[in-house]
DNA sequence: GTAGTTGCAAAACCTTTGCAAAGGC
DNA sequence: GCCTTTGCAAAGGTTTTGCAACTAC
């Protein structure tokens, strides 16, 4: 289609995917934006956006948006499944998923040619559980 | 949390319904809109965009925001899995999916508890990947 | 030097919301 | 008649984009 691999190394680029590999969780674009705006004052969003977009083009990274609220970054580039709190819209890693689902042995269903899967459970987090009562 | 059953059956409502659940295929909200515009031509955007969130709160239907472009909306109340096209976008349900996913049974997940998934699979559909040529 | 990138701001896009009028029950 | 719901339009929030200046190579 197009290239995918970013050309140049700029320091924008090189802080946004260092600070989101450094996280576990799974920033925002706007989280990402003031992280990286304290060691670099002047970037602006729409380079996060840009260059984020390009990274997971690239598939360094994953961008996850099954809320339907603001698109979610992973510091990951391998495929797992993900729990999101209704709540307070938390979002962690399942790294215990007990039938685990390998997408890889699926090449195709009704006719399609799956490259990939997103899976996502939702529910309370332990935090939230205990503030329910 | 508050009443989600809809009061009255409006005549917006009763059309949103119905029209959806006649479809096999997975609108956006401004698809319903042009669809029901039809039949009742003075139906803004916004009744539609309020009445497809209160059935979905209902559990009469299901809204599927995966890609994190517009949501598209699922006449079935029972979860399943989608497959949408990278390419135009098209979303379909996965009735053979190969090795079954009971979210039913997993009922908590990192502390989290749990209520429910989303699984979406993603690739070409049978018409792109000949375009693709 | 050149073409990809940035910063900035405006635009685009989807979705939500305020409000007066309409309409179920 | 009361109170939810509608239609309309404006606002909201996230993401994208146009453009001149900048910078990596």
């Amino acid at each position: 289609m197009e290239r995918t691999r970013p050309r140049r190394n700029t320091r924008q680029r090189q802080a946004i995917l260092e600070a989101l590999k450094k996280l576990t969780t799974h920033p925002t674009a706007s989280d990402m934006y003031e992280i990286v705006s304290k060691d670099m004052p002047r970037i602006s969003l729409g380079t996060v956006y840009r260059n984020l977009e390009l990274l997971v083009k690239d598939g360094s990274i994953q961008k996850l948006n099954v809320s339907g609220k603001e698109a979610r970054y992973d510091g990951t580039p391998e495929t797992h499944a993900h729990v999101r709190c209704l709540k307070c819209n938390r979002v962690d890693d399942v790294h215990d998923l007990p039938d685990d689902l390998d997408a890889g042995g699926i090449s195709t269903l009704g006719g399609y040619e799956i490259l990939g899967y997103h899976l996502e459970f939702y529910g309370h987090c332990p935090a939230c559980k205990k503030k329910k009562k």
